[in-house]
DNA sequence: CGTTTACTTGAATGCTCTCAACCAGCGTGG
DNA sequence: CCACGCTGGTTGAGAGCATTCAAGTAAACG
């Protein structure tokens, strides 16, 4: 077979595309847009888990995790592709080097959770969202979406204020903050990083975490071609 | 060989016996005690990311991860051992069965993570307190370490303000926030949960995430016997 | 004993949230 | 074409939450 991937498929803006509590028969590559994983507690308030930009899988946990802890929802139109669990059990019967690379991509996954839980815990608000700048701002670079230090970030505050535990409002602030101490501007969906290495001191970023080799597109590059 | 496991090793309170940016040789087994993966920033502060008990992977994700970006530090005395990454490598060449399950583990750590997100982003902080203690008497219990709803837990609140994100004073007062609400007792170290059902209500907890059918015991029985 | 570590509490400060209002841009229907 | 309503961004104000500083208590230890 060509492929281990066994169709695509567009999701539509805000579509939450994977439920929490679903069990997915498949798992499910980003092939374009932004999307992020939620969870809701039952007073209505939503945290988000993680974003996830072009080339990343977005529930390869759900192979072995089986029933999902979390929701998947569309911040823009999405493309995707997606892979049958019985593909990626097949894979780790015969493939060992890519199977290591299936499981270091979801490590990858569990390493940007960690920063997470520092900025959360620890940071100051500025920091905590000059942190997620600095995130994105590298994991776009890495897959070709950035010019320079702009990038598009179509997402709305709502939707970035979930993404870090706070208040819209607050957010908002925290931005505001970010722009006055002439690390960022922000217009519509540009974003630019105007003093990198300010950012980076601001929210004590180092990149390491995020393992810069490329992993997903050294991935997606391998369960591609007829190798399977 | 009779074992995966090389060697067994006594490490004393408060030590850090791995530490960021290490490049672990092989992963550590925690055989009893406890332990934290822990964060430092830049201006001093610190951040847990998990509490781990007997019987789990410290640093299983060091495997292809290759370098720490966090430490683990003991909690109380512990006995580890280890298991070099060679063979980790080789059981991934051999045995996919035993892979699957090496990788859920870390699967499980990363649920976890998002889990601790969650309550630092959205919870109240008798929630987000309540929620740890939830999560520890489940995976306590699952390891035999609990009597009915009573358990060991031998941290300070410095430490639990650390796993928490939260000030030792503000912990403390909400600790006593859930005494008052006959939620827990807690003399020393003993905790006991009077009120699972309130407590689980509050703390909008749901044990799916945890996944109990024992996966890490499992785990650890198949990689003693003589089967590799 | 005297010292140390951990827990507890009070008080003041500062951070963050909610509520509320206002503005700008955009698409729609009259 | 324009008025209208909608969504998203921005700001102010007040209330509530969490932090820090400081002090006091209690148990553990040499």
């Amino acid at each position: 077979m060509a492929s281990a991937f066994s169709g695509t498929r567009e999701i539509p803006h805000d579509r939450e595309f994977i439920r929490e509590g679903d069990l997915p028969q498949a798992s499910t590559l980003l092939l374009s847009g932004f999307a992020a994983r939620s969870k809701e507690l039952s007073n209505g308030k939503r945290q988000f888990l993680t974003i996830h930009v072009k080339g990343d899988f977005v529930d390869l946990h759900s192979f072995l995790l089986k029933k999902m802890d979390h929701g998947v929802v569309a911040l823009t139109r999405c493309r995707i592709a997606w892979v049958p669990h019985e593909k990626l059990k097949e894979i780790t019967e015969r493939f060992p080097n890519l199977t290591r690379q299936l499981w270091l991509s979801t490590l990858i996954d569990a390493a940007i959770h960690r920063e997470w839980l520092v900025s959360f815990g620890r940071r100051s608000s500025l920091a905590n969202v000059g942190h997620l700048l600095c995130e994105l701002y590298i994991r776009l670079s890495v897959v070709g979406e950035t010019d320079g230090f702009q990038f598009r970030l179509p997402i709305t505050q709502g939707e970035l204020a979930d993404a870090r535990g706070m208040s819209v409002v607050h957010l908002n602030r925290a931005i505001k903050g970010l722009r006055e101490l002439g690390l960022i501007s922000w217009l519509g969906e540009k974003v630019e990083i105007k003093d990198w290495q300010g950012l980076v001191e601001l929210a004590d970023f180092d990149a390491s975490y995020l393992r810069l080799e490329r992993v997903n597109e050294d991935l997606a590059e391998q369960m591609k071609p007829s190798s399977i």
